[in-house]
RNA sequence: GCGGAUGUGGUGAAAUGGUAGACACGCAAGGUUUAGGACCUUGUGAGAAAUCGUGUGGGUUCAAGUCCCUCCAUCCGCACCA
């Protein structure tokens, strides 16, 4: 090999089998207990190919778990596909091809390309949640669910996506859109399957106490806010001339005198009752669920009511009545579904009554401005009076409880978790609907068929399957159906990690192990999982914990959430996307693309295909080596912020890799003249950035640890022919050691030369002597009144009255009155002199 | 509207309240090379200098990028939640 060039290409062919996998067993992980460490990546959709978001992802992960590996930990870092779901199905649509099938192509090809870039998985433990072994066992943890009554059939209006033909949870509606396919998402009236996460809506949010300062602040507060508890009241109106009453739910009953009307959903059932009596009635609701909840609507947040003619009864107020709107601001499935409202103390109430021409009652005093939200003390509110908003509501509680008027209420934001989908690639629901004994477990596993005409996926195909669902009902006998809706695939990701700890078990879950073992110790993963995916793996926990299955309830210790990798993207003249590869500057320095369109710049932002605005990792490992590409993506950013993808930054990096190699052979002509006299303090040196590098990568942060690295490195560059060589030595392999995680491919290639046969990777984390950390000759800032005016260069711990005369010395000549009035000094940092 | 961040050179970024800009990218000059690339050396916040410099304006302190208050800008999440 070329002594100035280094060869990653025979680097990674020669390692990438001993560097690519790293297995522990069980038996191994459960004697090493206490000193375990488990590290999460999260695991990826086969699309078949990793992308810039997935190396730097994993990059981080394996990092952290190769530094834990030399410094004794017994890690496990699995590795596994979350591969249901609808790209296989689209693949599936456009060519025929079996999803499974392409699946596990796509399952193979990720896995040669993980394996090439040295991550140290456990693939012993890989789990491809498509797979029956894996499938089956939720489908015992579903059936456990249901018979808890954590999974019960739900009647409801539902998220409705017209081009995949699913519906969607929640959390899977952004903006009024499918999150997958785009499409403007309709209610729909369907009964479907829900997971009752709702009854551990306080668990879940207690949770989150015992999270903080382990997981990044802003997701717990989306999580906080997710759950979106509020305390309030129910409180009772009773419809004039009726027995009926309405129940309204208030978070701010304590303005309950202000109340100047009540407005109910369209979806409520009075409502609903008076649409079938009443035609412009039926006319309004219809109206309201046609633009209702479209984003255009909610922007101009136009309130529209319709006044029902009904009247109620004033809880609190005898003899006052207040009128009854429709009104398409009040939602069905938050509280109650009605609302009295308060205009004076509330900004909506306040729009609609302005255009309804309701009274405005102010009941806390104000500054004449309405709507007045601040706290103040109550007026016009009787036995209230006097009182600020939250002792006013404590007191209005009590009194509408005593007196059976209403009573105290907790609302969550969080809804349950709607898991029913209408789609063929996914975990088949094991139920079995029978005529006669209603909803029966089905016999396990309940596999999918691959008699499909896979080219048409659309729209609920085990439904249209011709015998799939015909069945008998294992309880008594009869003719029955299979439910034919199959899982959300973040059912399966909810417990991926627990299941990577006995991959072959019998039972979903080896709770021995999982007792042990868990909480992981670091999960890596975007932030876009902040809900969705870490909501219900929380969720898993606590269920399966109460299913019996385990016992532990966090999931994850301490998670980090990388920032996305960005590039700027570029677009020509004819308004297509360009890719970064293809533009250019021709002679007058405009931007061009290879057709020779001119080409407009736009802003860094994460890279998408849609806009084109991508690096392939491919190309990039094929022109500068596994290394550099790990290397550059963990340098100069930390890996909590967004990455800016930097070509020539990143030849910056193989640069670095070279001068590596460079630096190696001029070492080792050295040892081979055996000149071993020189300098020693190499070894300070050393052990003082060990030191710093260890504390960087104990906080994960690794741009600065590889920093402080490469300062290390331009020492020992620095020193080569001056050190003494055990020094040399010394310095060197510490550098590669605590290298190693970060470009494993030209350390050990370098190691194997050092010491033939061994594994850098199996090396011990160099220890630092504590004593040699810190310099014996220090440059101290000498100030005036806090100003720099200049330094010395002094012996540690030097008496304090000889460096004020040093000080003194130094800016003798600096100020014009020497009237010094204070000389603080700050023992081997600064001396400021005040005057 | 609510919530969370973030503002430091041309760029990515460093700085337990104690020498702002470490480490890099880029750029410039020089060397080396048949040439280019690579490599090596030096320089690189502004300013001729004194000095001045961390989004704005205040405050605390011997000392503020860092702590407190004000305002501004940008990004992200949630959003008719009663």
């Amino acid at each position: 090999m070329s002594e100035n060039i280094y060869n990653f290409k025979l680097a990674q062919s020669r390692w990438a089998k001993d560097l690519g996998n790293y297995s522990v067993s069980n038996d191994r992980l459960l004697q090493n207990v206490s000193k375990k460490y488990y590290v999460l990546s999260m695991l990826p959709y086969p699309s078949g190919n990793l992308h810039m978001g997935h190396i730097r992802n994993y990059t981080i992960g394996d990092v952290v778990a190769r530094v834990k590996r030399m410094q004794g930990y017994t890690v496990i870092q699995p590795m596994g596909f979350d591969s249901f779901g609808m790209p296989a199905e689209n693949a599936a649509i456009k060519s025929g091809v079996n999803p499974r099938a392409w699946t596990e192509k796509n399952i193979q090809d990720m896995t040669n390309q993980l394996q090439a870039m040295g991550y140290a998985y456990d693939w012993n433990r890989a789990v491809s949640t498509h797979s029956t072994e894996y499938y089956a066992q939720e489908q015992k943890i579903f059936l456990k669910f249901f018979e808890m009554g954590l999974a019960y059939r739900k009647q409801s209006y539902v998220n409705w996506d017209s081009v995949d033909c699913t519906v969607l949870a929640n959390e899977q509606v952004i903006d009024g859109k499918g999150w997958r396919s785009g499409a403007k998402v309709e209610k729909k009236l369907l009964e479907q399957w829900s997971i009752k996460i709702t009854q551990y809506a306080e668990e879940l949010l207690d949770g989150l106490n015992e999270l903080k300062g382990h997981w990044p602040e802003k997701v717990l507060k989306m999580q906080e806010n997710w759950i979106g508890k509020s305390q309030g009241a129910i409180i009772y109106f009773k419809v004039s001339g009726t027995a009926d009453v309405i129940e309204v739910y208030s978070t701010r009953p304590d303005t309950l005198f202000g109340a100047s009307f009540v407005a109910i959903s369209p979806d409520h059932p009075i409502a609903q009752r008076l649409a079938k009596e009443n035609s412009e009635i039926s006319e309004f609701i219809a109206e309201c669920k046609q633009h209702g909840t479209t984003e255009a609507e909610l922007e101009k947040g136009e309130k529209k009511g319709f006044n029902t003619g009904i009247k109620v009864e004033h809880p609190v107020i005898p003899g006052k009545t207040l009128p009854v709107y429709i009104a398409n601001f009040v939602l069905m499935d938050y509280g109650t579904g009605a609302v009295f409202a308060c205009p004076a103390h509330d900004e909506r109430d306040y729009e609609f009554a302005k255009k309804y021409n309701l009274p405005i009652i102010p009941v806390i005093e104000h500054n004449g401005e309405f709507p007045y939200t601040e706290d103040g003390l109550h007026i016009n509110s009787e036995f209230l009076n006097g009182l600020n908003v939250a002792d006013a509501k404590a007191e209005i509680i009590d009194y509408l409880e005593e007196h059976k008027l209403g009573r105290r209420k907790i609302t969550y934001r969080l809804r349950d978790w709607l898991v029913s989908r209408q789609r063929y690639w996914g975990c088949p629901i094991p139920i079995i609907h029978c005529d006669n004994c209603g909803l029966v477990p089905a016999k396990l596993p309940v596999l999918l068929p691959e008699d499909i005409n896979f080219k048409d996926l659309r729209c609920n195909p085990l439904e249209k399957h011709p015998t799939w669902k015909y069945t008998k009902c294992p309880k008594c006998g009869q003719d029955a159906l299979r439910d034919t809706d199959t899982l959300d695939t973040f059912f399966e990701s909810s417990w991926y990690f627990l299941r990577y700890l006995d991959v072959h078990n019998s039972e979903p879950v080896n709770q021995e192990v999982v007792d042990a073992v868990l909480p992981v110790d670091i999960c890596i993963g975007g932030v876009e999982h902040a809900v969705l995916h870490l909501l219900y793996a929380r969720f898993f926990m606590l269920a399966l914990r109460d299913a019996g299955y385990i016992t532990k309830s966090i999931p994850f210790e301490n998670l980090l959430c990388q920032g996305m990798v960005c590039h700027k993207s570029y677009k020509n003249e004819n308004g297509d996307w360009v890719l970064p590869n293809d533009v250019e500057r021709d002679a007058d320095g405009q931007l061009v693309d290879n057709n020779g369109l001119k080409v407009t710049e736009y802003p860094s932002e994460k890279m998408s295909k849609s806009k084109k605005n991508v690096i392939s990792p491919e190309e990039i490992i094929t022109t500068y080596g596994v290394d550099a590409l790990r290397l550059f993506i963990l340098s100069d950013t930390p890996p909590e912020k967004d990455f800016d993808w930097n070509t020539s930054a990143l030849e910056g990096s193989w640069r670095f890799l070279n001068r590596i190699w460079k630096v190696f052979n001029q070492i080792q002509k050295k040892v081979q003249e055996n000149n071993i006299n020189g300098d020693t303090s190499l070894n300070k040196i050393t052990h003082m950035y060990l030191k710093r590098i260890t504390e960087e990568y104990k906080t994960i942060s690794l741009n600065k640890a590889i920093a402080l690295a490469r300062e290390l490195f331009n020492k020992i560059d620095d020193n080569i022919n001056t050190s003494e060589i055990k020094a040399l030595m010394f310095a060197f392999e510490t550098f590669l050691k605590v290298f190693s995680p970060v470009t494993p491919f030209l350390c050990q290639e370098v190691w194997d030369i050092l010491h033939p046969g061994k594994f850098i990777q199996d090396e011990e984390w160099s220890k630092y002597d504590e004593k040699l950390t810190s310099r014996s000759e220090v440059t101290m800032a000498i100030q005036v009144n806090g100003k720099l005016r200049g330094t010395i260069s002094v012996p540690r711990n030097t008496e304090n009255l000889e460096l004020e005369q040093l000080a003194i010395e130094v800016i003798k000549n600096k100020i014009t009155q020497n009237t010094i009035q204070k000389i603080i000094v700050v023992p081997n940092k600064v001396v400021n002199i005040v005057i």
